[in-house]
DNA sequence: CGTAACAAATGAAACGATTCAAAGACGAGT
DNA sequence: ACTCGTCTTTGAATCGTTTCATTTGTTACG
């Protein structure tokens, strides 16, 4: 009872084979229901745990799945892995979250460990250039899907949302609401900030006179929003735009910190705000939030789809599925 | 090269006994020169990945510390998570985070599970009563310490923060400022909540002429905050307290909305206010938050340094370590 | 009573690493 | 040439499970 007993030890206190106490754990059906039930007797008295580094070696595969994200604490991608956590219970697996932390060192440090583990597969959202490695574990039988970023259809599969149409939902809802100068904050330097951009400029070259000027922020915080809001605020009126887009809801927020702070514009009245990703302060800010919110549950639950896909095809066949982000209307946008 | 190489099939190209490859990644120093370059050139060759299941089967042990929290979610959790991870790692050992989302059926999932994999030990931060799951654990060789609670230090070992403590800091913080008619907004229902109370009012009673009133919140959100901060401002000026104390920064940030938007109330001059936790956000207010800082990092350190002692002594000694938190003093609470 | 048909239980082999007692290689000292 | 000691290398045994070809047991039927 001290330490933990083996498969051995219950056979031999329920006086049957290991192979049938294994197979009380695996093929209830094939055991008898007099012997399962001193099997199960015994397995409780003896406090048994199935050992699983044995049965792991003995499958030769893990029953885990690796996920190696850039930071477990941003929302966003702790939203994905409790999707895919939940998605592989369903499928009997589990899910081993790592932390690059941006961190290429990192990265590579987990993708051995999740080598070691004899991973199912691996769910990765990358830092450095990762397509050589991906294409030695396929090769290993370590299907991958890379998440948030579009992959290369020959060499594995990946979830992704549309960062383009994304900003041309904001920039559409901003000009269904009859506004014609827009303004776009940002730092379009970041490959993701650059298609919002994209889809908003779209959008506003859809609408004969409308325009959108950007105004480059000088990162992606509150701080930062709030700089450009101040800059907003020193212009006379008819220099001012009608409705502002930024590229994530920090800086929206920042923004509108600086308009209602001043008081000399109203929120949506003046300019009508929109942010993106929809964190959970947008909905409690002083003027509920606007806001592009990405579907991270269906990309979790889908990068698990794909990963077993890879794995019935054998990591031949793969696919890419763009999700699209959904329009979140609050009041920094309501009314006409 | 198809599949994955075995140390074997690596002993073979190398023209050598599996002890000697197993020598060369485990004791580099008993292998000769001449040996260990051929075998680690045939390692290269044949792509070797060590099998993390075989290693631990014959170990008896994992080099895995399972860390059950809360909610992964909350930066609380996941700043404590990665303190612990990379304590673990300069140990050479491995953090598994499960997510019990304050769900005792999904705590006991990851408890089996965890207890399946052979964890070296077990840090929790319990939903349920796992008083007797502990003692079962510590039975079976697997030493657990309690994270976020006060453990009984016969049972097991533990790493807290003095909320007590805290609520002394924040309500000595304002007192010092010269306020005198404090308000304490929150929960107090809520153990934690309750002991910031508690040492509040401990701070108020050392001062002659000062209290405190309990504005009892309707939960622990922005919009919460909102509600009480407008019947502040509804307050005739010489009813309303001097300074406000919020058992978290999310209550905080909600009194904080009300008073500057409504604009009859000045932060800190009028109303000195205070919050609980330290998030990202509370730097970023309107008015930079002053609040009360737990020091996850160090928690998360010392829960992996208190389970390395556990291991040591045998599962006999235990320990709890009790953390004070600390005042990080911002523009909320500035000025005389 | 014999035996075919099926169900249940058995136990050895295998998974891939580590360990360790034993064997082998080599030089130095006598 | 022989012995002793040191440094390398060897390979069988082991960890705990699953698998599967075999054996054992039971029932039904001619």
């Amino acid at each position: 009872m001290s330490q933990t007993a083996s498969i051995k030890d219950v056979a031999t206190h329920a006086q049957v084979a290991v192979g049938t106490v294994s197979n009380v754990l695996n093929y209830p059906d094939r055991v008898s229901q007099r012997t399962k039930e001193r099997v199960l007797k015994s397995i409780a008295e003896l406090g048994f745990v199935r050992n699983d580094a044995a049965r792991q070696l003995r499958a030769g595969q893990s029953r885990t799945i690796g996920l190696i994200v850039l930071d477990v604490g941003n929302p966003f991608f702790s939203s994905v892995a409790r999707a895919a956590e939940d998605a592989a219970t369903a499928l009997g697996s589990v899910v081993l979250v790592g932390d690059s932390g941006q961190d290429a060192s990192r990265e590579a440090h987990y993708m051995d460990l999740f080598q070691e583990q004899r991973v199912q597969g691996l769910l990765i959202s990358p830092v450095g250039d990762v397509g050589a490695r991906i294409d030695t574990l396929r090769e290993r039988g370590v299907p991958t899907v890379l998440v948030d970023q579009l992959a290369d259809t020959d060499r594995c599969s990946s979830v992704s949302v549309d960062d383009q149409e994304g900003g041309y939902l904001a920039a559409k809802h901003l000009l269904d609401l009859g506004r014609r100068r827009l303004a776009f904050v940002g730092t379009p330097s970041i490959r993701q900030v650059a298609s919002r951009l994209k889809g908003a400029q779209r959008a506003v070259g859809e609408v004969t006179g409308a325009s959108i000027e950007v105004l480059d922020s000088a990162g992606q915080t509150v701080l930062s929003g709030r700089q450009v809001g101040n800059s907003l605020v020193e212009r006379s009126p008819e220099e001012r735009p009608e409705a502002v887009f930024c590229s994530n809801d920090l800086l929206a927020l920042g923004v509108m910190q600086s308009l209602t702070m001043l008081r000399t514009v109203k929120i949506p009245e003046d300019i009508a705000l929109i942010g993106y990703d929809d964190i959970d302060f947008a909905i409690s800010a002083v003027v509920p939030l606007s806001s592009i919110r990405q579907p991270t549950e269906a990309l979790g639950r889908t990068a698990i789809e794909l990963l077993a896909e890879e794995q019935e095809s054998g990591g031949t066949k793969h696919r890419s599925v763009v999700f699209t982000p959904e329009l979140v209307v609050r009041q920094s946008t309501a009314g006409a």
